[in-house]
DNA sequence: ACCAATTTAATTGTGTACAATGTAATTGCG
DNA sequence: CGCAATTACATTGTACACAATTAAATTGGT
């Protein structure tokens, strides 16, 4: 309870889910490396998977990552075949991206890589959950803090 | 409940921790502009503020970072006048790495981020506390899975 | 004591992250 | 309509991450 607990790296949150989150990389990395992905150019098939063609923009606030991050992935994942990027002719501003064929047969490769996960973590599946809809809770508080500044 | 939930981004964990570890990143970043760090340069000062010096590997094995991650950040810090990096005269394979007065003087400017932290996300400390400890399990859990291989 | 195996850092190369800036297309207000 | 403000991407520069490799120092078995 000394005054410099609060400094103590084993106290911090952002520490224990800074690691946590590079220890996931850390597992998932084996499987990817088999389809060829990265981890995220992973959760962005996820994303074109689910919702089909999308702008750079609606990637960029459903990943919560900007064109500074997704142009140049966009782009490597264009050259391995994955993607389509192409400018929307009713606004050129916009940048359409949309899966390939071989994009949409890496889907069912994939399914394995969330299962793996939650069987070798061998926590409840309630759990999981559990701690899921915490830290989305808690990225939604800290995001309305970091937007209102 | 379809078979293709398992892969709907909002369901994946992985994605939960990655998002909310940037998101955190974001809120420290003015408070650490404000001390010249980012934001693992600040974690690798809680670490030697904690436990004065340290080698490289040390610094490794609690920051969960190698010498390709480490070796350019703490020159950057050295040139900064934050730490002193020496090789130990024992066991010269060793770099010691330890904090300069200046490095010393940023902790008492460092106490209010934690607080700041706790106090703008305005969630009871009793539930941050409870979702740092399950964390460090899941951390500590996928590692023991990935050291194993 | 000798030398192969191990340990510790540094280096190299690739891929994110992200702030800041640039540029072209579009919008909306007077 | 005319044009300033906004929007959507791309680019630039800095700083991690991390796998793979290299290099130097140390250790341990014979």
């Amino acid at each position: 309870m000394n005054k410099d607990s609060m400094l103590a790296l084993d106290n911090q949150l952002c520490f224990a889910v800074y690691a946590c989150s590079r220890e996931i990389f850390r597992f998932y990395r084996p499987l990817l490396d088999e389809l060829g992905l990265t981890y995220p150019q992973y959760l962005t098939l996820l994303v074109l998977w689910e919702k089909g063609e999308l702008t750079v923009k609606e990637l960029g606030s459903l990943l919560f990552l900007d064109s500074g991050t997704l142009t140049p992935m966009l782009k490597r994942m264009e050259s391995a075949g994955l993607i389509r990027r192409q400018r929307s002719p009713k606004d050129e501003r916009k940048v359409n991206v949309s899966l390939t064929e071989d994009g949409k047969a890496l889907k069912e490769r994939a399914r394995c890589i969330p299962e793996t996960f939650l069987q070798k973590s061998d926590l409840p599946e309630k759990e999981l959950r559990d701690l899921l809809e915490r830290l989305q809770g808690l990225q939604q508080q800290i995001r309305c803090l970091n937007e209102s500044q």
